[in-house]
DNA sequence: TTCGCTTAAATGTACGCACATTTAAGCTAA
DNA sequence: TTAGCTTAAATGTGCGTACATTTAAGCGAA
């Protein structure tokens, strides 16, 4: 086993150091087998336990591993999605809760450069982007337009995957092991434009929200998406206490809502 | 200072005790002027300064406290509670962090009966009801129209106060000690309708929310509100983490994601 | 009064030790 | 072979110490 050395001039803790190099190695694959254990660590790192203690604490309320008395750390299968959240997964256990069946038309899926979504991931114009524009179907009728960008030095392996039935993250997590961890969304009341309104069997009068998501796995940008959604068919409905904060709820509550008010 | 006494029989550990006690006394609103430091809890509770800071380190990474060098311990600004939550909230806020001046311009506030309301509010269709309805605005321009109806034997208490600058809220709990504690929405995409547009001022085109809140103090149901923002100047913002589960924002991050998008 | 320095106090970091509790491996006996 | 026990190993908890670093209070001189 290589000993490692830390700096030990100031400059930075030494837990925060630690911290951070267990992040690159566990980034890098090299603890996908086993995660060592503190007393390993201790050796390794030439530091206290109560050092290697406090680094692994960061990980762990960071999601990045799982500690359990008496045995091993181990790197955390899913970064911690306790809920699937947000407005689209609101989107989409709304439907599954009013049993109509659900199936997407993909109407791209490739490879393409784009500098204004580019820059919106951090990064370079000319980055390659996996581009992916979905009409998503509840029941015969459609009920969303989602478009989405991801980095397509992370997601090209998703380039022959069927997005018919199966949902982006689920994609994402099986083929490259990203999972989103943390993100931003910014909605809208929009009326949709004409081609929108044309591949959405809108009606004419009816309005529509425009979500947009930003997405990240581990400080990484993922993806920039953008969901233009029925308003006619689709509400947002939350709950919300002291105990339980802001919470989406995936059913409206009733359907009298959708009428006059 | 009275010494507290923690249960060293081994039942659960000593640091969630303390951890836990502090948050109890934290809401009681003990420390409100001053939180205690580490040497004086550590007196206080005759446990080790290791032990504090465990208790003190999950209550700093949960929100409630922070914490600097050389310092002592501070109540967190949020008190944890994001007491006023909702997009009603967020659309105050997201105002108050542009800088625009809001008033409201009150167009009714009386007592009436209205059955449908009532039944939503788990009332007699002939209860009185307190109706206030306002048209909000941001700067020069309106915003949104607000329509609250509350119980009158909760509410009279309000049929004399002026909502001109005052949030209704901020009143309700001021004159009858009511705070709403639990809630639900649900967020719609419409079209206003044509009175609706003139009372907006709305562009011809625009978009809207429309935005129903039931919210109850203490399991009796306190509104039932309607609201309509024009969605031409207001965007739900949300971030979503693991830790942090799913919270609206104030502001948008860009004007710019109000464009074509 | 006010500016500047000194000093005390508080938290952050880092080391050590001991024991409890749980897991997992190994061994023994049927 | 297998069931059950024993034992080693690992993390969780808790105590102690020391020093670094930063903040804030106190003091003194201009």
């Amino acid at each position: 086993m290589t000993v490692r050395r830390l700096d030990r001039s100031g400059g930075q803790s030494l837990w925060k150091q630690l911290q951070e190099d267990l992040v690159r190695r566990l980034r890098s694959g090299e603890f996908d087998d086993a995660f060592p254990g503190e007393l390993a660590l201790v050796d390794e790192y030439a530091v206290s336990r109560h050092t290697v203690r406090q680094a692994l604490g960061q990980l762990r309320t960071d999601g990045l591993i799982v500690a359990e008395r008496g045995r091993q750390p181990r790197v955390a299968t899913t970064p911690e999605i306790r809920q699937p959240m947000g407005a689209l997964y609101s989107l989409f256990s709304s439907v599954e809760e009013s049993g109509l069946p659900q199936h997407s038309v993909v109407r791209a899926l490739d490879i393409r450069a784009d500098g204004v979504i580019a820059a919106r991931l951090n990064l370079e114009g000319s980055s390659p982007l996996l581009y992916l524009e979905r009409l998503r179907y509840a029941g015969d009728e459609p009920l969303a337009l989602d478009r989405v960008w991801l980095p397509a030095a992370l997601a090209d392996a998703l380039l022959d995957a069927d997005f018919t039935h199966t949902s982006l993250y689920n994609e994402l997590s099986v083929r490259t092991g990203l999972n989103l961890d943390h993100g931003r969304e910014d909605i809208r009341a929009i009326n949709p434009t004409a081609a929108e309104r044309a591949l959405l069997h809108c009606p004419p009068e009816a309005a529509a929200f425009s979500i947009i998501r930003q997405g990240t796995a581990q400080n990484r940008p993922v993806e920039w998406r953008h969901t233009v959604v029925r308003g006619d068919r689709f509400a947002l409905s939350a709950e919300f206490s002291a105990n339980i904060g802001y919470r989406l709820t995936p059913a409206p509550r009733t359907t009298a809502l959708a009428q006059g008010w």
